[in-house]
DNA sequence: ACCAGCAGTCGAACCGGTTCGATGAGTGGA
DNA sequence: TCCACTCATCGAACCGGTTCGACTGCTGGT
């Protein structure tokens, strides 16, 4: 059924069911009920390549997501779900591109073909090629999460140095001396993970302001490794009674190490960091963290994508998020006296 | 960029060009050559709906996932994260549709539009009506998971009957007598939740053949109904010692519901159920449990979907699967004597 | 010497929409 | 009564590809 078809039938021009249809020429009352009820007998609806073809857009936008060959965290997952419903409320589709290895590839899929009209990107580096290609472009993009140049990007972020600043302060008024932060993947941090890197500047700052004795650890990005990276912790220095961390991933293997190793959360050892809020209540005891506002932060990715699509002379804008700390049961104060139990 | 300019560049015909490129007619080495030089000079890409346009195809898939108002469960990442990196390497793109409360608007945009080629539905439903649609329709698409009528449709699934049977026949084994069943949402199984449904079928018929004693529980896919649930099961029966659970976004909770009850995993109380590898792993101790494998699950959905639209009049294939049991460490023999600790 | 056959190329039609300019009928004002 | 203007509609062109049929040179067989 085309719209040939509907235009024969109700005795019509095509042009005449086109222009009922979007209503940018007057139609009589008539000539659009006549229309109105053929395309409803024949279940009619416009195709979707003709559509995009003539007027250049295609009402999709595409999400550039990381490679599964990692391990997603819930975040993601919260993203994604997100960015799909928010679109949708703009009747737009969302197209998902896997930036892997060749990222190339999927990547000129999407922009150099013209599947989509905007882009929304995750996981952003602080060098990123793929922003710098789309800014050259001028394609309209959004970013969630911030470049280090990032004045003429659109984006939405997380302030990560002052939340995990937040976490430092946090566990150093409750008076523990020895911390440990626990970083994602050491592979994200030589990639240039944004939040990777502003959260260890974070840590370096909050802990150097409030004179604690540090160490950092990269773990990755799934339960086993963070059971791997406790044990580290307590090795290189049985005293610590703290960690931070923005792994996500990690959480149930760093309360595994914690519990193999005989210290009882929050009583021996204190546990906070950067983590999306629904993750953050899996654990048991719940997480002190900052809560990551997923869900809030894929809404206004759309929203601002949507305004630059519509607006394509719109001067760049975004959001700076910096939830506060959520108190839960993993936090507590520093024991005073014994810090060793190894 | 278009066609049209590449070839006056070139110095040939749109169709030369057109030729040279899909490679349906030949073309001299020479002309090839020489368009080949053009494209790569101003990189040049067929525009994608103009290409879906002329030939009826979108090389796209859609993905209908649930809504997002629900949870997520980190087994559905790992379907789409799978199922996106399957369809890559067969040069197809996915595309997402929510079928949220009125799944039919964004339903229909991706078929009646035919914005996809074919689609994969998620999470289906015993009497499912999208799968009913589809089917009459004569639409490509693969279901993961299956109906109670499947016999005319494309799918992957798990047997969940059989999974369940065998975490039960797990638990006997071990000497458990009294046994909890902590299921998906009460919403869910009246909707009609295929692996619910499976589920609850296999515990009811493994726990009569083993006369066991049990309880079957609805729970809130997130981890304070798994709280909740687990409190509820204790009172109930306190002489309950292990629970079967489909549940994966509660698992935390029912964990925390345990260890404030002072129940230990395993030695009080043994856990399994029917779980995403990587996240079994996640909870402390790891849980032991059929292993839903939901990478392989996704590519072999997407391997079937690629196989029907190739061959259009193939008849209708699917995998049904049934991993073993992956033994951790959150069962243990039951106590014999004293089953009561309340 | 002639014709069949093939490689290489072109123009035109088509996919299914949107949009511009033109046309004809009807209306109101001078 | 005539003109200007609006309303409703139509035909044609266009978006950027693909594909079919036809045409032109060549080559090779008889």
């Amino acid at each position: 059924m085309n719209i040939g078809e509907i235009a024969k039938r109700a005795g019509v021009s095509r042009s005449t069911v086109s222009y009922a249809l979007s209503g940018k020429r007057s139609v009589s009352e008539e000539t659009r009920r006549k229309i109105q009820q053929v395309i409803d007998e024949l279940g009619y609806r416009p195709n979707a390549s003709a559509r995009a073809l003539a007027n250049g857009r295609t009402s999709t936008i595409g999400l550039v997501f990381p490679p599964a060959g990692n391990h997603y965290t819930g975040m993601q997952l919260d993203f994604i779900g997100s960015v799909v419903e928010a679109a949708a409320t703009y009747d737009y589709d969302v197209l998902l591109s896997p930036s892997g290895v060749d990222s190339d590839r999927s990547f000129q899929r999407l922009l150099a073909e013209r599947r989509v009209d905007g882009a929304i990107l995750m996981e952003i580096r602080l060098q990123d090629d793929r922003v710098d290609h789309l800014g050259e472009a001028g394609f309209p993009a959004v970013c969630i999460g911030r470049t280090a140049h990032s004045d003429g990007d659109w984006w939405v972020g997380l302030d990560h140095t002052a939340l995990v600043e937040a976490c430092v302060h946090h566990l150093a008024d409750l008076g523990h001396r020895r911390i440990a932060f626990v970083n994602r993947p050491e592979r994200l941090l030589h990639a240039g993970y944004e939040s990777a890197h502003r959260g260890l500047d974070g840590f370096t700052k909050a802990a150097a302001e409030r004179g604690l004795t540090v160490r950092t650890y990269c773990c990755g990005d799934d339960a086993p490794s963070g059971q791997v990276c406790l044990e580290q912790i307590l090795h290189d220095d049985p005293a610590t009674t703290a960690l931070v961390t923005l792994n996500e991933a990690a959480l149930g293997g760093l309360y595994r190490g914690l519990a193999v190793a005989g210290r009882h959360v929050p009583r021996d050892f204190s546990v906070t960091g950067v983590v999306a809020g629904r993750w953050a209540e899996t654990v048991t005891p719940q997480l002190t963290a900052a809560d990551v506002p997923a869900e809030q932060m894929g809404r206004l990715a759309v929203d601002l994508l949507v305004e630059r699509l519509d607006h394509p002379d719109a001067a760049p804008r975004h959001h700076l998020l910096a939830p506060p700390i959520s108190l839960r049961t993993s936090t507590g104060p520093a024991h005073t006296g014994s810090g060793s139990t190894a």
